[in-house]
DNA sequence: CCTGCAAGAGAAAACCTTTTCCCAACTAAG
DNA sequence: CTTAGTTGGGAAAAGGTTTTCTCTTGCAGG
């Protein structure tokens, strides 16, 4: 009825057909002329290449999708709904796939197998190229079984059978880190305060914590395990202090090494409470480097950062590469930590 | 070569084809038959049924995609890469899409206006059938304009041009809820310590907070403007009981309603280390209910909820039911917070 | 016995793009 | 002038599903 010749409210979207009606030419010279394949004279190709650009042709993924079995898309498996540690994991996944034209789904499956299950099958529905699985704890995995899939499965800060690929932190090399940089820094009766015995990383880090200590021929305090809270930290620091102290001869701890950066916090607000200075009379570190809780701590807190996100990353090159048809090892890949120095230890190594 | 009957590894799918073929009728009857549709034998259609169950078939969301104009897929565009405020929006938001068998691309687009037209791209592209829009602070949007694509779109903790579909928070409401509180706990000095003054919340809680106590007749302090910090909680401190107190005639405040928990928690920290017992000598009310800070003030805070979840649950359902068709009015929906009450305000109103 | 109708099922188009093959026309060589 | 080769471009199939239309068969009514 009306001559409708404005530049389109983008209603429906303009395909394929219509650029090359537009241009002259068949559908196929015009997806040859977009693509650049194909024979044709540089003006054909330019003229409909023209023409896609003023009616603002985007091709329907969807049909690309069918066609080449492959929908540039994959899955995000994770149980950590709130979480501080899948989210920067999440967040690296998204930065190493963006720039490949890979979209990310994102199923949050709590720890319902039901609802694990569910988004898996929508992924499977939906063609997912592959998929990724995190989680909060690395030592538990998703309530889904993920193998036999027919779509690779990558596993990121989680821990699944053996023969599958996964990318963890390495909880043992953090420690080490942490308690040489005492050791570097003078401090000699280092304590260790984490979280419970059921966490398999407590017992990564308290044994790498033991072995640098016997390496460097200092005496080792029994870690102490209690919860992850500040109020842990708070009541450990009354067993470091106020018992009398076993075999270092009675002697009061220089350095605490944290299990998390919340008992980090509750560990220096009862030093300060009980009039000892932090980092002058103790030093303390943690872990994870939950920046919001390692700066609200006075003075900042020195803490071992997991390189999430560059996990994440790794966890989904390694998937594209995958779903390029390219082999990959299976295994667990542990990737580094780092020491992020702030104010609760005292000067650097080399202030 | 090999006889392979085995229950196949889910190598590649299987397709209706293969399921009419072996059930002896058309790709045509079969799919009638699976979606309820057409008419033939109960046999027939209970046959075929069994043949799709046993080979294990589901349709391919591709191509149903393709013929439906309707992906079933939905994009979630933020800027809140470790946000507390975004993540509960965008758990209620697959809650209350994942029944609807509505997968969501979540696409993090930082500030970068670049990374943002990506990701909507990609987004187009893939032929999502909406698109939500959520951020980190009501008062500022994306870096991407979202007018115009031809999809619809919902904004949810994040306000668009008025036109546009939104929900957010009610913050007057919230503020009104706590400073109430106080009120029925028999409080009657009560402060207000809150974060910079460019962000529209402190104006619209400042505002709330001055309404009450001029409803109540009680003496109105200026709210105290700072950062969203612990430290600005402790300065407010200082800055609340060592001076010479204005109108109100000298007299401390016996109440205090922070702008955020982590205000309130400095506020806490600060009132305990000079001698003022929480609850008994001064009330304390955070913002936001970000359960782990809340829990960790001693004693626990009592704080607002904005009932971020629920937000996100209205954004999804409203989203779906525009893709259905059904036409919405434009405009925000104010959505109401909620007290979570624990410890730091004295006993509750009828405990 | 013929007509009409309903039931059951299939053929084919449609969705949109890519790719393989094929065809026509033109050029150059013999 | 014929043949071979090249160039520019199109037809059609493929990908998997849904839906409309058509066709065949069987049965009842006249």
């Amino acid at each position: 009825m009306a001559s409708d010749t404005s530049p389109a409210p983008a209603k429906n979207p303009v395909t394929l057909r219509e650029v090359a009606a537009l241009a002259g030419v068949s559908v196929a010279t015009a997806s040859k002329a977009l693509n650049g394949q194909g024979r044709m004279t540089a003006e054909t190709r330019e003229r409909i290449r023209e023409t896609a650009q003023r009616l603002g042709f985007r091709p329907n993924s969807l049909a690309q999708s069918l066609l080449r079995r492959r929908s540039f898309t994959v899955g995000l498996l994770t149980n950590d709904t709130y979480g501080r540690f899948s989210l920067p994991v999440m967040s690296g996944i998204s930065d190493a796939l963006v720039d490949k034209g890979v979209s990310v789904f994102l199923c949050n499956v709590e720890d319902d197998q039901r609802l694990g299950q569910l988004h898996v099958d929508a992924m499977l529905d939906k063609r997912v190229d592959g998929i990724i699985a995190t989680g909060k704890r690395i030592d538990r995995h998703l309530p889904v079984d993920l193998s036999n899939l027919g779509v690779p499965v990558i596993y990121a800060f989680t821990q699944p059978d053996p023969d599958a690929i996964a990318f963890v932190s390495d909880d043992a090399g953090g420690a080490r880190l942490a308690v040489e940089h005492f050791w570097r820094l003078g401090r000699r009766r280092i304590a260790h305060v984490t979280g419970p015995a059921s966490f398999a990383v407590v017992h990564a880090r308290a044994q790498a914590y033991r072995d640098v200590l016997t390496e460097k021929g200092l005496p080792v305090m029994e870690p102490l395990l209690g919860s992850w809270s500040e109020a842990w930290g708070h009541e450990a620091v009354k067993k470091l202090f106020d018992g009398k102290l076993s075999k270092s001869g009675g002697e009061k701890p220089d350095a605490v090494f944290c299990g998390n950066d919340q008992i980090a916090r509750g560990v220096i607000d009862a030093l300060r409470e009980r009039g000892l200075g932090v980092p002058d009379d103790v030093g303390v570190i943690g872990f994870d480097n939950w920046q919001i809780v390692a700066e609200a701590t006075r003075p900042p807190l020195t803490s071992v950062d997991m390189n999430l996100a560059a996990l994440g990353r790794e966890a989904g090159l390694t998937l594209l590469s995958l779903v390029g048809g390219q082999p990959a090892e299976p295994g667990i890949r542990k990737l580094p930590c780092r020491l992020v120095v702030r104010q609760s230890c005292g000067r650097p190594p080399d202030g």
